[in-house]
RNA sequence: GCCGAUGUAGCUCAGCUGGCUAGAGCAGCUGAUUUGUAAUCAGCAGGUCGUGGGUUCGAGUCCCUCCAUCGGCUCCA
């Protein structure tokens, strides 16, 4: 007798060992038929796995993430098994699910393969697809293993297998296809019923730039077709919302290749919604015991010798500017944290001074690499809302938690609800990429877990994502098409107050070493203006709104009245601005809803006579008329409810 | 930087296998119209087809270089 606990804590007792799927149409013909892969005390199974002892047994279907990455898992092995039938030279390597899809990693041995290929590739998936091979897992001793993927000449298969222990190796097979493979699969190929190859892509074999590039296919697949036509359909709208698009359309920015690659041009509506930004955060930061400091553009080479930012990435950076003086070199600043240093280094400081927070809104250039460039999402010059704390040892934990709060009020008040919080460690295997010593490196790992912990925050872990001088804790944020981004970052530096050798004097009369905090709560503007952009589709908060109102004159010869409704919102500090151009009231209302306008008020011969305002929201259309002096009270309450008010 | 793709008017795009002075819609300008909740009508103007080379009697179209952009990889102080 074999007992099987489900999910549910029911017990289903049985005769003698019997497969997934048949304890599944034990429990319902419905699930049998759509049940895709299953977990058996907490090992991945598939619905053809014996099961002959007792234990807990999870049934996954399309519905479940697991029964997804079982689906894509196998649709991978599809997709290798057409790879192999059209380019039978081709090597194969890996070929994983992911988040949404999978893909598979192929050397195609210095023939070129792009996406004009992926039509007939498509079709010969389809084809195996059909067939409804059944997939079946083999166990192989590491020497067959070896010595099957030597025979066909393919040292990436071979690399994988030698660094696997014997015993553990195992194969799956379906028709005459065979692949390395962990397991996790869909009982056969017939439930692919849709599939589509997304892009062709390069990809360095194990993620290593000195390794040989492969080609990667990208692709998504479905049970059913209907559901392929609605994830290509939700990919159209999603680019309707990229930064890029919108920024032009709505004069926000601009790049000039005469200006240069990834150096954004801010247009007048950009800039002002930018400095609606910054002001935001001044007064937050202000309230916070925050003093703003100003630095220069560019530093002297030593600076940069001396924080350890020149050995580690001078190389890769603009390089050096020379002067007439001999020997004498500049570089733009890359990073504002050794100039805040050398401003703490002004004069000595007393434990009572402590903590000494340096604020900056500090534009900085970085030479990334051409490729990488990214809208305002990854360029080559921006602003970061960089401040410096420079606290004694024992109230680094308090500091830490306090700009904690910091982020999650300014999130919470541009409506990010839906972000990671990231923390970065070391990669305890590459010590050699990180300065400073071990027991710093603890201490500061140690606070943010702690801080983390303490103030709730869902985080993971993330070893070798540390900065080369101390770890971080990092928000995380995606983009419409679910890439990503780092916004705000908090990281603990005992390494730069080291390097600058900055003091205070302490109670006991000797010299102390501060620690360092560094930290961006938006990260840089440019970014996050562009995952604002992403996030709200171009609709900001009422606050945030470059212009907030426009009114839209029904003839010109109600111009003069505007002109009264444009100066009393004015005096009530009311962005606002006039269409009087000589267009229908039809085509102006349409191109303001086009611009986003939150509110369009239109004035005409009855608003006039009455002094009102005929009020149409962007979102609501239409609500009818109102005295001037009641929408300027609403539009107060609006900005005054939208923008939350930061308390230390 | 690497792999693949793309680059035609301010914007969105058409231009078949190379063949007359390169087209459309929107935007712009001029004029008419003075308009009531998502596009009034007419006319005009606007492009050395990303750049530089090459093949050809002839190149927007074919080949090469470079530049920029897009999707990834690597990187991200």
């Amino acid at each position: 007798m074999i007992a099987i606990t489900l999910p549910d804590g029911s017990v289903r007792q049985y005769e003698q060992a019997l497969t997934v799927l048949d304890i599944a149409k034990d429990i319902s013909e419905g699930l049998a038929r759509n049940v895709l892969s299953a977990q058996f005390n907490q090992t991945t199974v598939e619905a053809s796995t014996i099961i002959d002892c007792d234990g807990d047994l999870r049934l996954f279907t399309w519905n479940d993430e697991e029964g997804k990455t079982a689906f894509w898992h196998s649709s991978a092995h599809i997709l290798a098994q057409s790879l192999l039938a059209l380019y039978p030279q081709a090597k194969l390597t890996i070929g994983p699910a992911i988040e949404n899809g999978f893909y598979y990693d192929v050397d195609f041995g210095g023939e070129s393969f792009s996406e004009k290929d992926l039509p007939a590739l498509e079709k010969q998936f389809l084809a195996f697809a059909r067939e409804k091979f059944d997939f079946k897992m083999r166990m192989s001793s590491k020497a067959d293993a070896l010595d099957f993927y030597k025979k066909e000449d393919n040292p990436f298969k071979v690399e994988l297998i030698e660094n696997l222990d014997d015993g553990t190796i195992s194969f799956c097979d379906h028709a005459d296809f065979t692949d390395l493979c962990r397991g996790g699969h869909i009982p056969h190929t017939g439930f692919v019923k849709a599939v589509k190859l997304l892009s062709v892509a390069g990809a360095y074999w194990r993620g290593d730039e000195t390794k040989p590039q492969l080609t990667r296919i990208y692709g998504i697949s479905f049970p059913k077709q209907k559901e392929l036509t609605e994830y290509l359909a939700l990919l159209e709208e999603v680019k309707k919302r990229d930064h890029r698009k919108l920024g032009k359309e709505l004069e926000l920015f601009t790049f000039s290749q005469k200006v240069g690659q990834g150096l954004p041009l801010w247009l007048p509506k950009g800039a002002a919604l930018r400095e609606r930004l910054e002001n935001f955060l001044k007064e937050a930061q202000k309230k916070a015991g925050y003093e703003q400091v100003i630095s220069p553009h560019i530093g002297n080479k030593e600076l940069y010798m001396t924080s350890g930012h020149y050995e580690k990435y001078g190389a890769d950076s603009f390089q050096p500017i020379q002067t007439p003086a001999e020997g004498e070199e500049f570089l733009l600043k890359p990073m504002n944290c050794p100039h805040h240093c050398e401003i703490f280094n002004a004069r000595q400081w007393s434990y009572k001074d402590l903590p000494k927070r340096y604020a900056e809104f500090g534009t900085v250039y970085r030479y990334e690499q051409s490729g990488e460039l990214h809208g305002l999402t990854r360029v080559r010059g921006f602003t970061q809302d960089d401040a410096h704390i420079f606290c004694m040892p024992s109230q680094l934990d308090e500091e830490f938690k306090k700009v904690i709060d910091l982020v999650l009020y300014v999130f919470g008040s541009l409506g990010f609800e839906d972000f990671t919080a990231q923390v970065s460690l070391r990669d305890p295997e590459k010590p050699e990429k990180y300065i400073g010593s071990d027991e710093n490196w603890d201490l500061a790992e140690n606070a943010i877990i702690n801080a983390a912990k303490e103030k709730e925050l869902n985080y993971v872990i993330e070893y070798g994502e540390a900065a080369f001088y101390g770890p971080k804790l990092d928000f995380m944020v995606k983009d419409a098409l679910g890439r990503k981004w780092q916004l705000g970052t908090i990281q603990v530096d005992y390494n730069l107050p080291e390097r600058f050798e900055l003091s205070y004097k302490g109670s006991d009369n000797e010299e102390h070493r501060p620690v360092m905090i560094h930290r961006a709560p938006f990260g840089s503007l440019e970014r996050f203006v562009a995952i604002l952009l992403e996030h709200t589709g171009g609709n900001f908060p009422l606050w945030l709104m470059p212009e907030q109102v426009i009114i839209l004159s029904v003839s010109e010869k109600y111009e003069k009245y505007a002109e009264k409704v444009s100066n009393q919102l004015k005096n009530s500090e009311i962005r606002a601005l006039i269409d009087n151009r000589n267009e229908t009231i039809g085509k102006k209302i349409r191109e303001a809803q086009l611009n986003k306008y939150p509110y369009m008020l239109i004035v005409g011969e009855k608003e006039a006579a009455e002094n009102t305002v005929s009020v149409r929201s962007r979102v609501e259309g239409d609500t009818g008329s109102l005295t001037l002096e009641t929408f300027i009270e609403k539009i107060q309450a609006e900005v005054d409810a939208s923008s939350a008010t930061f308390d230390v």
